[in-house]
RNA sequence: GUCCUGAUAGCUCAGCUGGAUAGAGCAACGGCCUUCUAAGCCGUCGGUCGGGGGUUCGAAUCCCUUUCAGGACGCCA
């Protein structure tokens, strides 16, 4: 609708520019201008044009209007402001249109094409079976699960992914861990090494296998035993805690499983076999840096035993294996080194390194009575994703992650994320589907009879020029949102058209005496409704009926 | 030392494919409920966009430099 009138706008403009003389390439696009009074849609093609014409914007401006015909564009006038934009209005009447697309539409409106059927996993959270989810893991679940949830709207097929590091030394860590906690319960000596998990929930496990098997492995081999018990413990765990969290995985991608069907080894054989390797002081090298890493990296240590980089490749090469056009890993900070080593050895396997999208999410400190409160999974201080849900709430929680773009370290005051829950944003925007909700339960109640309307008769177009306008872009909202991956786009969104409906409610008695306008309002405040429910839907967060 | 982030209102953050007077929420202050939810609305206050240079008709945005904060630099994962 909107976006058909730009694109043919968008068209005539690039003809015009031609018509001017200009032979290079100018791209032409629109912005939506800070203030109302600057239109709907602006372009600053004159001032680009201003060089290459060597003419002032102004004059070119005049010129470019002359050759458009704004009718055919729905527009209701185009005029030249500041040092040349030029600003379109688009006829509001046309606007309120996409009204009725979106009751005929419903939650599919906004759903876009882009993504073409194409196959993407986003790996997230990737969490080491080790201890609990902390507040780091809740910024990479809210990101990666929103982003999900955007790009599947606008039409890619997703995969959510979880690696399980179930292989390796920290597991092996871990079953001593519980182990020393067992002996623990009977009142032994323990000794906890250095790299020992130090949490609660490591205690609980000792408990548990303790309630179950009493003093049996004192006596008998405790490894495979504890290390099945420990890590299904934390799986649950951090599978229950995720649901909490609104967020669930398609795929829970075992490390084991590539030891056990010999991928790891048949991914070493391929890179060795075709000389991607080299041997020094006993290891294998990658050459890594055949692809802009700083430096070649280990595969095979001196001791024989792999790197974590040699399962980590044979895990790319089964995700390409599966089909997926791309991949996206949201790891943390600490894993930026990490880029280039994975992207060269996707290229060794064969894979495109331009097609695996590797966001890094900065580090969340959380501030308690002004300090930063340190965090470590061995020393078992870590505040876990679960404590926070409770305190704060599912919604909320997810609504701060979310509106801070992911590049940024964030801060999260623990204090004041419970203290001001109730001033959380999030609520704002729920507030206005409540709000609506609870004009249609009046509506019942005096027992006016609603029908949705297929056209405006009666209503004042331009009392709610604003919110539908604001309408009008959530497809383009989406667009962004899904290919800069940028889901904190969407609460921004969110929050503007929960302004405007608020401004329009406080302005406008909805419920009067004249039945044909009562049911052309109602019908905007459903359309309304039904994209704030699809919008909060792409980030997690619930909508409520009454509040 | 090298690399990656970040620094914007008192606080939390947007804005950064260069564009109009730098925006929002919270906090502060002043108005608005005999009428559909005041978790709301309207308004006021609040800015050397970390500092310095450069490119440009135009810089919060791009380049250089510098300061501060966090992170990464392993035959750990």
């Amino acid at each position: 609708m909107i976006e058909k009138i730009l694109n043919d706008l968008k068209k005539r403009l690039e003809e015009i520019v031609k018509e001017l003389g200009v032979e290079e390439e100018i791209e032409i696009f629109f912005e939506v201008p800070k203030e109302e009074k600057f239109g709907d849609y602006s372009s600053n093609i004159a001032m680009r044009l201003a060089k290459p014409l060597r003419k002032s914007p102004l004059m070119i401006a005049k010129d470019i209007l002359e050759k458009i015909d704004l009718k055919s564009y729905h527009l209701t006038k185009a005029e030249i402001a500041g040092g040349g934009f030029i600003n379109f209005f688009i006829d509001k009447m046309f606007s309120a249109n996409v009204v009725f697309q979106i009751l005929n539409e419903t939650e599919n409106y906004g759903n876009l094409t882009i993504g073409n059927e194409k196959n993407v996993n986003i790996e997230f959270v990737s969490a080491n079976p080790t201890g609990y989810l902390h507040i780091g893991h809740g910024r990479g679940a809210a990101y990666g699960d929103s982003l999900a949830r955007i790009m599947k709207k606008a039409g890619f097929k997703v995969t959510k992914e979880h690696y399980v590091n179930d292989a390796g030394n920290q597991i092996n860590n871990l079953v001593l861990s519980i182990y020393e906690r067992y002996k623990e319960l009977f009142d032994l000596p323990i000794k906890m090494g250095e790299d020992y998990y130090h949490g609660k929930e490591i205690i609980e496990i000792a408990k548990s296998i303790y309630d179950k098997h009493g003093d049996f492995y004192l006596n008998n081999p405790f490894e495979n035993d504890f290390r099945k018990f420990g890590v299904d413990f934390l799986l649950k765990g951090l599978k229950d805690d995720l649901k909490l969290f609104n967020v669930e995985f398609d795929m829970w991608f075992s490390e084991q499983s590539l030891y056990d069907n010999k991928e790891v080894q048949k991914t070493l054989d391929y890179l060795i076999e075709k000389g991607y390797t080299y041997e020094l002081d006993g290891a294998v090298w990658l050459k890594t840096s055949e692809y802009g890493d700083e430096k070649d990296r280990v595969l095979i240590k001196s001791d024989k035993t792999l790197t974590y980089l040699a399962p980590d490749i044979a895990y790319h090469a089964n995700k390409l294996s599966r089909g997926h056009d791309y991949l996206i890993d949201v790891l943390g900070a600490d894993h930026h080194g990490y880029i280039k080593r994975l992207k060269a050895a996707i290229a060794f396997i064969g894979g495109n390194p331009d097609l695996i999208d590797i966001e890094i999410l900065q580090m969340v400190r959380a501030i308690k009575d002004g300090e930063e409160v340190k965090m470590s999974k061995r020393s078992g201080k870590s505040i876990t994703l679960r404590d926070l849900i409770d305190e704060v709430g599912t919604d909320a929680l997810r609504f701060m992650y979310i509106s801070k773009a992911l590049s940024s370290p964030m801060d999260l005051d623990l204090d004041l994320a419970v203290k001001n829950s109730n001033e959380n944003p999030v609520y704002y925007v729920q507030y206005a589907y409540a709000r609506i909700s609870s004009l249609f339960r009046v509506v019942e109640e005096q027992q006016i009879i609603f029908k949705e309307v297929n056209e405006f008769k009666e209503l004042n177009i331009d009392k709610i020029g604003k919110l539908v306008f604001t309408l009008t872009q959530y497809p383009a909202v989406i667009e962004e949102a899904a290919t800069k991956r940028l889901p904190h786009k969407i609460s921004q969104y969110l929050l503007n058209l929960a302004s405007d409906l608020h401004s329009y409610y406080n302005d406008e008695k909805i419920i009067t005496d004249n039945l044909v306008e009562v049911n052309e309002k109602l019908t905007v405040l459903k359309a309304v409704q039904i994209v704030l429910k699809d919008g909060l839907n792409l980030i997690g967060v619930n909508v409520k009926e009454k509040m």
